[in-house]
DNA sequence: GAGTGGTCTAGACCACCTC
DNA sequence: AGGTGGTCTAGACCACTCG
């Protein structure tokens, strides 16, 4: 008995919160602006510290904030389409296909790239590492794993720098049969994370891409991408031209 | 004079928290089993609860644990690989295609949708809104959007029950040109959340669809798939059989 | 050195599930 | 009723950037 409780749901703080700023960001802000520093803002809402970060941190998610350690919060630009896995089927390194070689190495595969690759787990394969820039800015670092038996016909001496090229250059004269890719959310590990301008742990979306030739996967590469500033286009068309981030009010009915 | 400073990075807690679980994750559980609760692994480690709960969020993140509210923290098993997006390009609803309905409306399309549509903001368009079941559990919701204008032949008269199917079988008989997507990391809304079962504010992969046909794009789909639990499949191949989540030692040099 | 975001603490209470 | 994860607080200190 008692307190009538027609409020069933009560959202938590940092949710209505978020809502409260993407509003704010929608009509006062500009992209590039600076917000006004987390311990203001806080004390502005009325709230901790800590409950105002809960919600920047998922703005910053969801591509809509940009915070940076010793600078200030930023409201981002939308999301860059960056395009994955052309219609035409063509191998990594072929035409001018937007990524450039850090380095390349040749060594063992770590265990689950031998297993994406069908190879044992001793074998050698080289390890190019690629990095991809957009507008000014890095999006994405890549291993690249081509096994030692996919390019057969290498010459033994390499210079660290011809080596990359020289890997690559052999395997484009393989007939490329079909190639394949999967996406999934994982978070940058400290390597990747000084790549991309981005803390350790920053939210990434890893691309693995398989590559057929003779019946069997002659080359694998692992892409990660920083998932708050990319959104990864795939097919036919070209970059997709929406306004920007998730639809936000889809509902219907 | 001075400290000597050999330790020149000194890692996050929780950042070494996290692998110190990952190791203990591989050795000693086995996937469903059930950890430990929060405060007591806090204790255990000699943290706070909140910097405890700092690694295990990164681990759901990734896929690695699943947290219940009221139930309690277990270790999740590898991520299911979900086709998206065959190479045989399929009007959404034609044969076997894993979605099935909930339900359909007719209403003017929200306006970032017009966009991707190209239609005027006040267009009507057939919202069908669809649900993707695997393994028992469900891993993504669907919105779909038809103009009007796309299904011309639709019989005006419809019941709920009939109006998605009737849209559907309108649809088909048009000539798929081709079609186009894109990934993008998201939240769960909270309508989103309670159809997959997880909190709002959940990371989840937002996939956006273009069918394209007669030169327009006929129709165009939002679907929101749960992060923790999926890997996106694109491509030529069926469902990649990689062991599991992101390569982990992928460190070569 | 001043100001920013990032990490961490030690509590408290709430919502949810199960027994 | 008791246990779980989810939210929230009010502090503190640290790492980084910049003038």
């Amino acid at each position: 008995m008692g307190t009538t409780q027609l409020e069933a749901v009560q959202e938590p703080k940092y949710w209505h919160l978020k809502t409260v700023l993407i509003d704010a960001l929608d009509s006062e802000f500009e992209v590039g602006e600076i917000l006004p520093n987390e311990r203001d803002l806080a004390a502005r809402f009325g709230v901790a510290r800590a409950t105002l970060r809960q919600a920047l941190e998922q703005l910053e998610l969801e591509g809509r904030l940009q915070r940076r350690r010793g600078v200030g919060t930023t409201v981002a630009p939308p999301r860059m389409g960056v395009a994955v896995g052309p219609s035409a089927n063509v191998w990594p390194g072929a035409g001018r296909d937007a990524w450039h070689t850090i380095g390349c190495v040749e060594a063992v595969a770590p265990a689950p790239i031998a297993a994406v690759l069908g190879t044992a787990a001793d074998e050698a394969v080289h390890t190019i590492h690629r990095e991809r820039v957009m507008q000014g800015q890095p999006v994405a670092t890549e291993l690249l794993y081509v096994p030692a038996a996919s390019v057969p016909g290498l010459s033994p001496m390499l210079t660290p720098a011809s080596h990359a090229p020289a890997v690559l250059r052999e395997l484009h004269t393989l007939e490329l049969d079909g190639e394949d890719r999967a996406v999934e959310l994982g978070s940058a590990r400290a390597e990747d994370a000084k790549h991309l301008d981005r803390l350790p742990g920053a939210p990434v979306l890893v691309v693995t891409s398989r590559y057929f030739a003779g019946g069997r996967v002659a080359a694998a590469s692992v892409a990660t991408y920083r998932a708050d500033t990319c959104r990864l286009t795939f097919g036919d068309s070209g970059t997709v031209e929406v306004t920007h981030h998730q639809a936000e009010g889809r509902r219907a009915s």
